[in-house]
DNA sequence: TTCAGTGCAAAATTTTTGCATTACG
DNA sequence: CGTAATGCAAAAATTTTGCACTGAA
């Protein structure tokens, strides 16, 4: 597997398996190819990714794998804290690897999602919980809903994702 | 301002329904009754609602009103930017009022949540929209998701809600 | 009167479940 | 071997759509 572009964001895979291993041991599920093959593509993947995309990934491996099964392995996966499910108004469910967190920019008009991460507000967000009595925060979500400029009307204004609507 | 608990919740509802109108005005649309009683609903509620919640709190009194009709209402209040489309994990979409821009700090541990607002991340959130391809801004959701010094053992006190999970 | 809007039921999606079969431990 | 897990297809659950009818303008 081509661990490709940027180790730089996609968290530490090497524990997340681990913490994957320890939540099987513990719940004392067992390890099949399926489910193996299923985390493996998971983690893997950087961004949200959809059931459908997850199981064409896994497929491309291993033809015959339902989506039952990746949908009972997502749910082990969200119980055991390694993704966590997310929904942005377009009727589809995405999971996104617990750790490679990053906020979005979403447009309401196309759908189209943009991740961003700034710093300041980083710490800002520590300065807030810090005067709200003392709070440490473990993960935040930061969404900012709105228009590209094309769906604005803008000349020239682009919009990357101006495909189907469903 | 005033950071107590205080529920002075329901923003401007007689705001709302001017936009309403300015909005059907707009889209040249029509004004019906069926509309009328769920937006009266939709506007009045202060939590999330879900599309069944919705349609039986418009059937208490206007009998006869489909699933239809609620749907293609909602999506009219999400497009007018009233309405907001909310998912937790249980397979429902909810919708919350538009208007009320606060964010949440949410205690993991006890449940707790307290409201915050932020002029420089405010102001942060506009100069990211505008690096990422001049977006324009119409609502947001911010949450941080921690532990409140309680929880953390800091003073011997208990949690408020130390409770069920869901 | 006209045609947008509605209700209803059928269709399309998305997710869950039952059960015989497979394969992990 | 015993039984958890899988695949498949059927069942649920959720959302959209077609169409004849209703009612707002």
């Amino acid at each position: 597997m081509p661990a490709t572009q940027g180790e730089f964001r996609n968290a530490d895979t090497k524990g997340l398996k681990e913490r994957w291993k320890a939540y099987l041991n513990d719940k004392r599920l067992n390890v099949t190819t399926q489910r193996e093959a299923i985390v493996e593509q998971f983690l893997k993947s950087t961004d949200h990714i959809s059931i459908e995309e997850l199981l064409a990934k896994v497929r491309r491996r291993h033809a015959r794998v339902g989506y039952a099964t990746v949908y009972r392995t997502l749910k082990l996966l969200v119980d055991s804290g390694l993704a966590m499910e997310r929904h942005f108004g377009d009727g589809q469910s995405r999971y996104e690897v617990a750790g490679d967190h990053h906020d979005h920019l979403i447009c309401q008009s196309c759908g189209l999602i943009l991740e961003f991460e700034d710093d300041e507000i980083e710490q800002l967000q520590e300065k807030i919980a810090q005067r709200l009595g003392g709070f440490t925060v473990l993960r935040h979500r930061h969404e900012l809903y709105g228009l590209c400029p094309k769906a604005r009307g803008i000349v020239g204004g682009s919009c990357p994702n101006e495909q189907s609507k469903r």
